[in-house]
DNA sequence: CTCCCTTAATTGTCCAGACAATTGTACAAT
DNA sequence: ATTGTACAATTGTCTGGACAATTAAGGGAG
């Protein structure tokens, strides 16, 4: 059985990450070098670098080069998510009610969210999740468009389910995966005043929506009360 | 924003699949046919149909060409989970080092965690989880274990790992699933003392782990300071 | 009819080169 | 110390071409 040449070399670099010669945060040759190190054109070196990164062990970016993010590609447990409604398991029977649409300029808090550059524009939605015929909203929520969606914010009704599947359909593109942070944080008055809770603990769930290609397409900051709200999740072991 | 040639032909072919236009089973037209048709390399044309396999939406065979094989992109992500190093990401280089081993009969603040009937009697380990060389502790940490378990908790060194593997070894029984929960709660200020931090919000993690005949064997209970931590995952679509 | 073989259509792999887009870095300006 | 700017390194996109590998389809032999 022949090995293809690109194979060979995602093989290669595979076995530096996994048996920890490179580890986790470090930089692979660049494809200048891996074209000169192995004797072969550049499509077969962005070949092999493409395996690596659709198996997850690498990102790419400009500048930056290959860095590795995971040194095994095994799973033991996994979180099965059948559908928008599971992943979003509170948001399966809930409305965003959007109050602001507006573009704005990565800086302070949406700096801080979306951790680009600042100063790069994005297309923001802030409002409510509620659960329809119960008064106190689920929680506060800001969805981040990518521009590339422009246009697409003026046509999401005022009053819509889950936003990534729009955002596939816009761009044709698939979400490849999504990073998902959760953390306890205070609640301003304000924001209590908008849960209609007392002010103190919140969780704030932030995600982010991944194309194949690594670009941030969508970000969603919530933020729900302590109290009525848990997160939770089945692992099964495969 | 620009959007790329052989994307502006992926969502164009894409949209012809998902419409109906054409249906499962039936052929895209082949690269060659793309290639003429969109005035494109074939490079061009071979990257729109790759994010269309990639999307689930066709198969490519040579000789046969692009075939569709779904109608709509599956919408499953899941959470891949390695080993217990990347479940307990944080807990990977810590040690839990413990304060107290007691049985204890399920009442109280115990009762609220484990759900069982009050009075069931269970192991409780106490104490915290500490980073090597770092004096603050990462989490306050009870770890619950059935009465299955008796005579195990003696033999935990005072300084564990990850507990669960111990389960499974003891009993010779396998974890099928783990139940997740995450919430946000205050932060008393003896358990802020505890964490060296202020008081004021806590992210507070509990797992249950069951074996293959739904027995709950082992119950986890965390509470990590708000700011310096948050719970990380990455979703992958399958 | 069935099986094997040839043929050719189609995708897979690979090359060499070009320019665009992104972004880390260094340096200047405030 | 922060912000802006210019530069250059690196990946991303795209072209045009070549040959290899795979395989659907058809034709001939048994």
């Amino acid at each position: 059985m022949k090995q293809h040449r690109y194979e060979q070399i995602a093989k290669a670099l595979g076995e530096r990450i996994t048996s920890g010669a490179v580890p986790v945060g470090d930089s692979l040759p660049t494809e200048a070098a891996l074209c000169k190190k192995y004797r072969v054109s550049r499509y077969t070196a962005r070949e092999a670098l493409r395996q690596l990164r659709e198996a997850g062990l690498i990102t790419r970016r400009p500048r930056s080069g290959s860095t590795v993010t995971a040194s095994s590609i095994n799973s033991a447990f996994s979180l099965p998510v059948s559908s928008a409604a599971d992943l979003f398991r509170y948001a399966s029977d809930t409305r965003f009610v959007i109050g602001k649409r507006e573009r704005i300029k990565a800086a302070g808090e949406a700096l801080a969210v979306l951790g680009c550059r600042r100063g790069q524009e994005w297309i923001k939605l802030s409002g409510v999740r509620r659960k329809p015929g119960i008064a106190t909203p689920v929680c506060l929520i800001s969805v981040y468009l990518n521009m590339a969606l422009a246009g697409l914010e003026k046509r999401i009704p005022c009053s819509a389910g889950v936003i990534y599947p729009l955002v596939e359909k816009e761009l044709g593109v698939r979400i490849a995966w999504i990073d998902q942070k959760i953390e306890a944080v205070p609640l301003s008055p304000a924001n209590a005043a908008a849960l209609a809770c007392k002010p103190g603990c919140g969780l704030r769930v932030r995600r982010y929506y991944y194309d194949a290609t690594e670009r941030l397409l969508e970000v969603s900051d919530s933020l729900h009360a302590s109290g009525g709200f848990a997160y939770e999740m089945r692992l099964r072991r495969d």
